[in-house]
DNA sequence: TGCCCCATGTAATCGGTTACATGATTTC
DNA sequence: GAAATCATGTAACCGATTACATGGGGCA
């Protein structure tokens, strides 16, 4: 893929739980590239249209699996939402609610989009070798959106009434 | 408090959301004085002990107010454990597997500790006017572990047997 | 001709961590 | 008096986004 591709690939389809710029796409493609484990790919040439499409070499697949395997880092904790009902005691009457029921929407919103894909995969790529770990990773949006629903419907009552 | 107490409260009570390193604290303080949303404290003086201790002012408080009515940025999204799945295909036979056992694991030492916490908290903290709020967010880490611990079992099941 | 999309790339900037420098206080 | 801990602060660095510069190709 060019740099461009990777780009549209990833937003259309990783853009729940990925997203890169191409501030750090195209010089991630050099170093690829001078580490020798991505090379340019001859393109039959319409024109002179400038594209630089890359394939990954050998040593790019052996680097890659290795990578696949390595324990991912834990991501740095950083939740805006929780912080903000933590305080939740000095901020205006009902902010907290509001913050909630926002959650609760786009959760809501998220949810349907991704039963969506489900099943288009399910029609398109049935027999696809990708699909299972595709679903997997579906699922874990799907379980995650239930999961922030549920507890928000949760947190909405706990919070509810003035002083009890 | 100041600068070192905050990190330390952090460190202690928020770190399952949020974390701050002194390179971003001090500075913050140093910003905050000067836009007189905090304001320096004498203390009790023993020695010449240098602390330096602020306290929050009227106009700080007005702004933390407006701020946690802020609806939250939501996060950006990255995490590497869904993308090392979402490419499963290309790991190392079992790598998956792997992440998601480990990461049944944490969850389920996390979960431990926030219920425990809960328990301190209830015992504690009896009419705390915070202990709602506190008790929201650490359910939000408790339905978040539960969540998790589901898909991940679920998403084993899902890639044991190798053609299927 | 002008507009929009495709496409590559870089510079400025930002938010954040890490490592380090410094030194006071407490504790053994 | 040595070691641990309290405490403040900064510089170097890192990963990432944003904004911008540049220009080809297709199309109205």
């Amino acid at each position: 893929m060019s740099g461009y591709d990777i780009r549209r690939e990833i937003e259309e389809s990783l853009s729940f739980f990925w997203s890169e710029s191409y501030g750090q796409i195209y010089p991630a493609l050099k170093r690829l590239e001078a580490a020798r484990l991505i090379a340019p790919v001859r393109r039959a040439q319409s024109g002179t249209r400038r594209r630089r499409v890359f394939r990954i070499t050998a040593l790019g697949e052996a680097k890659l699996r290795a990578w696949l395997a390595d324990p991912p880092a834990p991501q740095p904790p950083r939740n805006e939402l929780l912080l903000k009902i933590f305080f939740g005691r000095h901020a205006p009457a009902g902010a907290c609610a509001a913050h909630l029921r926002r959650l609760r929407v786009q959760q809501q919103q998220l949810s349907a989009t991704l039963t969506r894909i489900t099943r288009q995969l399910r029609a398109e790529r049935q027999g696809d070798p990708n699909l299972r770990y595709w679903s997997v990773v579906i699922n874990a949006g799907l379980s995650r959106a239930d999961a922030l629903m549920q507890w928000s419907d949760q947190a909405l009552s706990a919070l509810a009434g003035g002083s009890r």
